[in-house]
DNA sequence: CATATTGTTTAGTATGAACTAAACGTATTA
DNA sequence: TAATACGTTTAGTTCATACTAAACAATATG
């Protein structure tokens, strides 16, 4: 290939790979990803393996990965029996998917466990102490209850079009 | 101290713990903002050593890039040499100082390298190549450059009361 | 000046997560 | 049926990072 190009497809899949290790994601995650989205035709499990220099296992596990988060699809190519894979182009979509797939779920716990420990303060003996905590939690159980339904609204968004009239819309109303 | 108030503590201190962990932090940092923010009164270091069992240096650099992150404050009493400390309150505030101090740095070199890939590509031997790339690295540039707008102009709405009225944009925007 | 009180720094340790290498299971083909 | 071509799983290794323990610096106090 075009040395050029593959020089720029590295740099593109190591900043790819740094992305995804920031998000708390597999540094290999990303890479593979990147690897994907700049293949112009779908990519076998092999393929992956010479692109991103990590074992089959890794990307085998990696790529399952992508594929529950949407950030890929499986593409059956009939005649071969590989895997072959394309990449999800619609960030927007991705966004979604992994504020569902993650974030939910580990923010729900969160929430819980703030929840739980405001229930436990019911009968405490020292009603002063007691109604400190519970103004406490209570705040941060509100914070975070806003916070989820102003995320999941905006995910709610079908696509970035809406997003810019949100833009508009925050900048009408900031009087900073 | 009340064994029912100690509990629901204990519990939701546990909880920061496991939030901080979640969001990319050490589990220290979160139990110790979670004790410090319990606490109705100014707390120094060695009584937080003792609140989250954890050794004098631990607390010690966590509560360092607590104040850092604006998650707590210095409080100076008069007359004692030991540092105390309270907590923010303000959740939106503290989402500001995180998203400033952190998400900012990391996600402008992630911007960059994306940038960066693009400008590789302009003198390169094969145009047909070259050409899906630009369109692919640009596509991902724009979607990095409207997710940083966007989240720096709802970073500067000062309050969660315009928070609400976002919201209820937010629905009646929503055609889905 | 010696001692005590505080916070910081450092060297070493433990823990968890991501990766490698290789065995494995399963289907396909010869 | 043997051999090949896949993807997955597993056991072990590596690596980063958060922590502990203890030395340290700085300041105050007797």
């Amino acid at each position: 290939m075009d040395n050029q190009l593959s020089t720029a497809r590295g740099h593109f899949i190591q900043g790819m790979s740094r992305i995804s290790n920031f998000w708390g994601f597999p540094r290999a995650m990303g890479a593979i990803y990147g690897a994907i989205y700049l293949s112009p035709e779908p990519l076998s499990l092999d393929e992956l393996v010479e692109q991103v220099s990590v074992t089959k296992g890794a990307v085998s596990t990696n790529v399952r990965q992508l594929e529950r988060l949407g950030m890929v699809h499986k593409h059956i190519q009939l005649g071969s029996r590989k895997d072959f894979y394309i990449a999800e182009t619609d960030f927007w979509k991705i966004a979604k998917g992994i504020l569902r797939e993650r974030e939910q779920s580990e923010f729900d716990a969160a929430l819980n466990t703030v929840s739980e420990s405001l229930d436990m303060l019911d009968e405490a003996d020292d009603p002063e102490l007691a109604g400190f905590y519970k103004e406490r939690m209570g705040a941060m159980q509100g914070f975070f209850q806003t916070l989820d339904s102003v995320v999941s609204t905006i995910m709610k968004l079908e696509n970035l079009m809406s997003l810019s009239a949100l833009q508009k819309f925050i900048s009408s109303s900031d009087k900073s």
